[in-house]
DNA sequence: CTGTTAGCGCGTTCAA
DNA sequence: TTGAACGCGCTAACAG
């Protein structure tokens, strides 16, 4: 079903049909209605690739995360879609987790595709990336990334503000023995996050034994594996502050498993404040990070790329807040409690 | 950068370019290789679009789900992506929830898209669907839908199988008071799901009355409400059963604020089981049904229909089975413990 | 306001 | 084996 079809059936050129399709409003009205009406009939459907051909843009925007299995990130694909359904943009979805192959690959299709843009959310692992993307002339946003190239995008997340709230509340709790889950070691915003959390201990004067850092994944199971190996020490820590919520999860399923209370014997702290965190036992008190403020950063940063006449004023930096959200995972800390009973 | 550039700077004509590219087993090897380098050198990347055109074949297959922040899903579309980057197809993906209005758009955007085959994933409201692609000829993938048209595919799913282990797991526990919370209403799935409860419970003379039949959407939230209304009746259940792990965890939630203890007071059993239910706490007993599987089998599917020469003897019906995991959210009924510690 | 026409980038004939 | 030429379905000039 082509456009020549309609154009014979409702007996007007090629161009006319064109045109009524596009809501072009030269196009005289009883013209147009014949047009829809043989659309209708005949259920026609416009091809995209043929757009997308002759008009040289492809109203897609690519979507690059790392694991589309970590709760954190679907709410971010939601909400992109949403608005890519507002704006008329369809959502390339990339999960390729860490392999480099796998991002070859994937950037590869990108390209091939002839996106409008690509949002970039590995979290610390874009650099190659952003290099491969640029060079074809492909509007990139990412996080956390200063690049004087005007087609990068970027917004810097403020982790420290959140952390240093989870520090001082865990301390304020009287915990003193405050261990850390990072990120991967390869992703820069698990190096920042890693970096703040020292930072706000030392502020506060309090001390951090290499062995009360653990290098995670964001996954359940480091969570677990971690607690674990605290628990082997002379000392374990009182509290823990995890860079996810994943982790945090994994923190709290090996509690179980040891019969340690939280948070009577150990407080949680997640991060991230996936809507999961609200259902834990006990609910998890986290930092958030808005899924959906970062979605709409990326998605109207891709827009201010990909339409310039829309919104002359363009940024090419944005921020995003964390902040802690108290629930039931974190209380006095163990020896605190004592001290005050007798 | 066009297949012109390449021919013109290689020396050869486009005809020869594309073969080249297209791997073409007649073309001269040292003119491929020429081809081929320059290729790198100027960063060419063919244009998925005019190819699309051209040869009428997308390389993309679309993937419609109801939520994807439900973590079933993720892993569906985890493993579809997978399976795609093998076969070098793209994964369109559209998360439209119950929106019929959404709907209609998505399958607007996947026609105009020319997709390969599209995957509908949302379990029971599948029908109008079907009805606009085939009219497309586009070929379907749907799941426990019987239909003659040869360009549906189906797959059986049997929920049967796995909560009749979940009921009399919990029969064999003491537990008479068993309660159901089922998916939406509108979901043909749901209403499966709760027929085989009826079933499996009437099956061993257990009776169901109507107030501990609850509907519910597959959220954590539903799973809340359910228990605090079932807590507020003369005569709680001792024993929910949940038609997917999403509610499972909201029922445990809810547990926990009413200081009930699960599976001491409370056994629980969920429906699904998503990666999540083992980190639980406790963790969830649940019936499994296999992402993996649901995915493998979506797209082997589409890929007969995509490209039926590869497979000649094509199957058109395939079949998933679920089955209980025993894990620790359920143990005896509380009036059975009573009876045996006298 | 409408129709004719020239490409968009590529795969694929058909001759050479 | 190679290259010239056509057309996939559509938009956007330009002419009428």
């Amino acid at each position: 079903m082509t456009i020549h079809e309609i154009a014979k059936e409702a007996k007007v050129s090629i161009a006319t049909v064109s045109r009524a399709i596009n809501r072009v409003r030269s196009v005289d009205p009883v013209l147009a209605r014949r047009v829809w009406k043989v659309v209708e009939k005949v259920g026609y459907y416009p091809n995209t690739h043929a757009r997308a051909l002759v008009s040289g843009r492809s109203r897609i925007f690519a979507l690059i995360v790392s694991e589309i299995t970590n709760p954190f990130f679907p709410e971010i694909v939601q909400r992109m879609m949403e608005l890519g359904l507002e704006h008329n943009y369809e959502i390339l979805l990339n999960a390729c987790g860490q392999d480099p192959h796998l991002l070859e690959t994937a950037a590869r299709q990108i390209i091939q595709r002839r996106v409008d843009g690509v949002a970039i959310l590995t979290l610390g692992t874009e650099d190659t990336l952003v290099k491969i993307f640029t060079r074809q002339q492909v509007p990139v946003f990412v996080v956390d990334m200063a690049s004087s190239e005007p087609l990068v995008k970027s917004v810097h997340i403020d982790y420290e503000h959140g952390i240093r709230q989870a520090v001082q509340h865990l301390a304020a709790l009287g915990h003193v023995s405050i261990a850390f889950i990072s990120g991967p070691t390869h992703l820069k915003s698990a190096a920042i996050q890693k970096a703040a959390f020292a930072r706000c201990m030392s502020e506060i004067g309090l001390e951090v034994p290499a062995e009360r850092l653990v290098d995670g994944d964001h996954t359940m199971t480091c969570g677990m594996k971690a607690l674990a190996f605290w628990v082997a020490l002379p000392a374990r820590p009182s509290a823990v502050l995890c860079s996810s919520d994943m982790s945090a999860i994994g923190v709290m399923r090996q509690a179980f498993e040891l019969g340690l209370n939280v948070p009577a014997d150990l407080s949680v702290v997640g991060f991230d404040d996936i809507r999961l965190a609200q259902f834990m036992i006990p609910p998890l008190t986290t930092v958030q990070m808005s899924q959906t403020e970062i979605a709409d950063t990326a998605f109207s940063a891709l827009l201010d790329s990909a339409e310039p006449w829309r919104n002359p004023q363009r940024r090419r930096k944005y921020g995003i807040k964390t902040n802690l959200v108290l629930r039931r995972s974190t209380a006095l800390a163990p020896c605190r409690v004592r001290e005050l009973q007798p």
